[in-house]
DNA sequence: CCAGAGGTTGACATCGATGTCAATCCGGTT
DNA sequence: AACCGGATTGACATCGATGTCAACCTCTGG
């Protein structure tokens, strides 16, 4: 695999390799004509730089880590997939760091794999981006990194958002104004940052209407499908039968939908059911659920951007960049007008 | 961020860069002692070794692509954490590549990452491992690969498989030991090469147990969950009761279970019904779903193995490396005896 | 016609590691 | 005591790009 390097170009074109390091990065002080001559024996000759060395000598690698604790999950693939597509746009690489906090030696793999690919960036995601330890370790390495939906306000570091309180808020809207009265709630579990956000949205959805929620009706899930299934037959046992229910997670939602059609309870005729997260079953159900789309690819992507944007790579001290993700209430046909 | 480089570590160690780099290479031709003392001053000073400026010099990059059609997938995200984690074991990195092939430039791409990363080798994920443009693409740029699974036998490329028929074969004497006669089978779509396997293997097992198949109980699907839910329905509507179901992944399994589900049919004492995969929500569902598991993090993990082996790395020509992986047949509470 | 400003261009050093190869060291022979 | 082979060790060139800076070119205005 014979590579062509820098002064195969220069050689062909007739100009120094310097000259053609400036076309390539699109620098001024080139003249046109030969700007094009350049542009043209690189493409006859298929040229690539050499990642190594561009990184070596300019001390900027073009790489970003996404340091994730679970690559496996759902969650994790969106994200993923967000950062990948916006860092090609950029032409910058991700690097996929899997961090599992509970193993010894996690640390050395961290400060390891930045050290030794001189990351420009990371993105960190949750849950582990609520880890006080992994945080003060990126600060004190002193590289730019940027949080995804963290639980908490960040002191030194960059994070973007959704605004889990509005979105809850809003579906308990949604809920309230097709008639439901009686309404479930399954919350999220404790461990898990965005739970308390979204109760809170619902109780505060709830109190501006009037409507009183009955506690006795919200009961705490640990967002697997099977807790869904377990509340949900709890919740379809109470005396005065609920008319709603609004699982925290997507996946609670569908153990609830299961729930339901093993009673022959009908949805949404009988119950409606809205869920969180707008994962990939939940469009694949039937019915498919009613839910609030998560801008998950969405903040990854913003990070990209923030930890590329050369403003802020030049200025960066002291203000942490911050951003507010739009989400979306999806309605569905798991949810309908209150029996 | 100031860095610690080897000639820091050199220094202080009162040898030379190169005998440093012996030592962090686990070079011969070092005494013990010097040894030991390298490697106490490599731990105070937390040095980690440049990747770039030891690509440069080594032509080794040290860095693996997982090139991927749709990294959002289940499946991709299984492949790609196998790879993850033996990369890590063995010091290397991952870079995931998603390729989309109908997009006009997707060629552009692959190359570029392959040579401006200077890749050491490259893993072909499914469905894009079948195509033979990106096959070409690769064998003409000249960079060892492997395959994932595969659907026919690649001439220059290596490969790791499973044994799609014989799984499905295992599966279907299964079924038929637990006194299963009447067996449905939906099949996988024509576009994916283990779905005509996965049905010789079923047929297989039904001809040498001398078993009739009733043709209007094998049906096309697509692998999706939707056509689960309505070929499930076809099959349940038919007037000869089955008293299992064969699907050809879990998604459909999934599918079918909530159809018998919504008809008040009980798995497993009316309908068994099997999967095909082992993904996530087959173990969420209820009851759990019997699947065969296919090794999709161990092929990866091979496939790692594989292109990081320095006796392959060496002599790599000529003979392209095939394996094939064990898979498991997984009984949980979705098939039981025949009724 | 020349000085000077500003835009172009390339020579050369440099980034941080490894490959090559010659120098040195050591114990055991003759 | 001189010699030898193999094990250690380090000097130096090198990988392929970019940063620095000086040289050069061209055009303008005095």
């Amino acid at each position: 695999m014979k590579m062509v390097t820098i002064k195969d170009v220069a050689a062909r074109a007739g100009v120094s390799p310097k000259t053609v390091s400036r076309v390539i990065n699109g620098e001024d002080h080139v003249r046109p004509e030969i700007r094009d001559a350049v542009q043209k024996v690189v493409a006859e000759l298929n040229y690539r730089p050499n990642a190594f060395a561009r990184s070596l000598s300019s001390s900027r690698s073009y790489l970003l880590g996404l340091f994730i604790d679970d690559p496996v999950s759902g969650y994790a693939a969106d994200v993923q997939h967000g950062a990948l597509l916006r860092c090609r746009e950029r032409s910058y690489h991700l690097v996929v760091e899997p961090v599992e906090l509970q193993r010894q030696g996690w640390e050395d793999h961290v400060r390891g794999s930045i050290s030794s690919l001189r990351l420009d960036g990371a993105i960190i995601a949750p849950p582990i981006c609520d880890d006080a330890r992994l945080l003060d370790l990126f600060v004190q390495i002193g590289i730019p990194h940027v949080l995804i939906a963290p639980s908490t306000e960040p002191k030194n570091s960059g994070a973007v958002w959704m605004d889990d309180r509005r979105a809850a808020h809003e579906m308990t809207q949604h809920l309230i104004a097709q008639g439901h009265r009686r309404i479930g709630f399954i919350q999220g579990p404790l461990s898990h940052s965005a739970s308390g956000r979204r109760e809170e949205g619902f109780r505060a959805a709830m109190g501006e209407a009037g409507v009183t929620v009955d506690e006795s009706a919200v009961l705490r899930g640990d967002f697997t499908f099977r807790s869904g299934l377990e509340l949900g037959e709890t919740l379809l046992d109470l005396p005065d039968a609920l008319t709603a229910i609004f699982a925290s997670n997507d996946d609670m939602a569908l153990g609830v939908l299961i729930t339901a059609m093993k009673r022959g309870i009908a949805v949404p005729e009988q119950l409606s059911i809205s869920g969180f997260d707008d994962v990939a079953t939940s469009r694949a159900a039937w019915p498919q659920i009613t839910t609030i789309r998560q801008p998950k690819a969405e903040m990854a992507a913003a990070a990209v951007d923030i930890l590329t944007d050369p403003g802020f790579r030049k200025q960066r001290v002291g203000q942490a960049p911050r951003l507010m993700l739009p989400h979306e209430l999806i309605t569905r046909g798991s949810t309908g007008k209150a029996p």
